[in-house]
DNA sequence: GCGGTTTTTAGAATCGTTCTAATTTGTTAG
DNA sequence: CTAACAAATTAGAACGATTCTAAAAACCGC
C-alpha cells in the first residue's frame, strides 16, 4: 500500500471513529479497498472484494459501511439509475468524472473549469440556494472502446480485481 | 398554450414522426405536458397527468414514449438512484440544474460557466473520449425550504398539477 | 370490412437497494 | 472466566423504479 493510500485510510478511519462506530475488520478492509482503487467500484464489486478476505460478509454490511462513510463525508457516491451506484473513496469531495457509456468505466477528471468550493459559495449567493455539493460528469466513449469498435479480434479486457491476493484461501476465511 | 410551448410540441412531434412512429393521442398529450411544464416531472407524475385525459393509460406507455423521445434526442433524462428519474422536455440539450435535496424540486439553471457543445468538443480532444453529453447539477436547499426550516406553522405547499383541467370528467375519458 | 402492423394494457419479472429479525461478536464488570 | 449488554453482521424478505411479456385493442391501406 503506497503512502497516499495509507494516509487516506487513516483519514477515513479517524472520521469513522469520531462518528462513534467501531472499525471492525470488515470495515477496515473496505476502507483499504476504497482507498487503493481508482476504479470507482459498485457496492457489488466492493462486496466481491471484501469476500476474498471475509467470505461470510453480506451485502448489507457493505451498504451499511457505505452509509457510515457517507455520513462521515468520506465517500463520494455517483448515482446511476440504469445501473449500480459507483463509489469514490479516494476523493470524497465533488469533482468531475469521465464516464464511458460503453464499458462503464469511470475516470477522475481534473476539472478544467472547476468552480470548486469557492464557486459553490458564489453560486449559493447568486441562486438563493444553500448549496452543498455538485455533480459534473461527461459521458462518452473512452479511447479503449473506440479502438474496439473497429477491431473484431480483440476480446474485451478481463476485469482485474481491485487489490492483491488474500494471504491464503484457508487462513483468514473465517475471521 | 403559449407560443414557445406550441413550438416545442411541434419540434417533438416532427422528431417523433421522422422516427417513423405514430403520434397517438396519448403521445400527443404527453408532448404537450412535457413542453408546458418546467417542473421536471417523473414518469409517475407524467402518468398521473396523462390519466386526467386518458384514464386507461398505463405506465408502460409512458415509459415507452419517454424511450422514443430519448431516441429522438428530444428529452433530457435526469437520473437519480434514490428516487425516480426526472424529465426535461423543454430543453433536451445538456444543461445544469439546481436540485433541492429537501423538497426534490428541480430548476433549470443558466449556466454561469457553461461549456456547451463547443466545450464538449474541446474536452473530447483533451481527453481522448468521444463525448456525447454532460451532466452538471448543484444540490442544496432551495429558498422556500430554507424559510420553512424555522417556520413550524407553514404547511408544505400542495403540489399543483402540471396542466389545466381536462374539459370534463366524462367526455374524453375513454378515447 | 379484412389482414397485417403498431400501440397499448395489465401484470409479472428484474435489479439495486433497504429493511427486519435473529444471530454473532465484542466489551465490561464482577 | 462468565454474565450481561451493546454493536455489528447475517440471510432473506420487502421495496420501488423500471423493463419485459403476452394478449388485446386501435389503426391503416385496400
Amino acid at each position: 500500500m503506497d503512502h497516499r493510500t495509507q494516509q487516506r485510510v487513516e483519514e477515513m478511519r479517524s472520521s469513522l471513529s469520531s462518528l462513534g462506530v467501531a472499525i471492525t475488520r470488515r470495515r477496515a478492509k473496505m476502507l483499504e479497498i476504497l482507498a487503493s482503487t481508482d476504479r470507482h467500484p459498485s457496492a457489488n464489486e466492493l462486496h466481491a472484494e471484501v469476500r476474498r478476505w471475509y467470505p461470510s460478509t453480506s451485502l448489507a454490511t457493505v451498504y451499511n459501511t457505505i452509509d457510515l462513510l457517507k455520513e462521515a463525508g468520506q465517500i463520494l457516491e455517483l448515482e446511476f439509475s440504469a445501473s449500480a451506484n459507483r463509489y469514490d473513496g479516494r476523493r470524497p469531495a465533488s469533482h468531475p468524472h469521465l464516464v464511458c457509456i460503453s464499458c462503464q468505466s469511470i475516470e477522475d477528471m481534473d476539472d478544467p473549469h472547476d468552480p470548486g468550493a469557492r464557486a459553490l459559495d458564489r453560486l449559493s449567493h447568486a441562486t438563493g440556494y444553500r448549496l452543498v455539493r455538485q455533480r459534473t460528469d461527461y459521458y462518452g466513449i473512452c479511447p479503449a472502446c473506440q479502438l474496439q469498435e473497429y477491431d473484431t479480434t480483440t476480446p474485451p479486457a478481463p476485469d482485474a480485481s481491485l487489490t492483491p491476493q488474500p494471504a491464503s484461501s484457508g487462513k483468514a476465511s473465517f475471521p
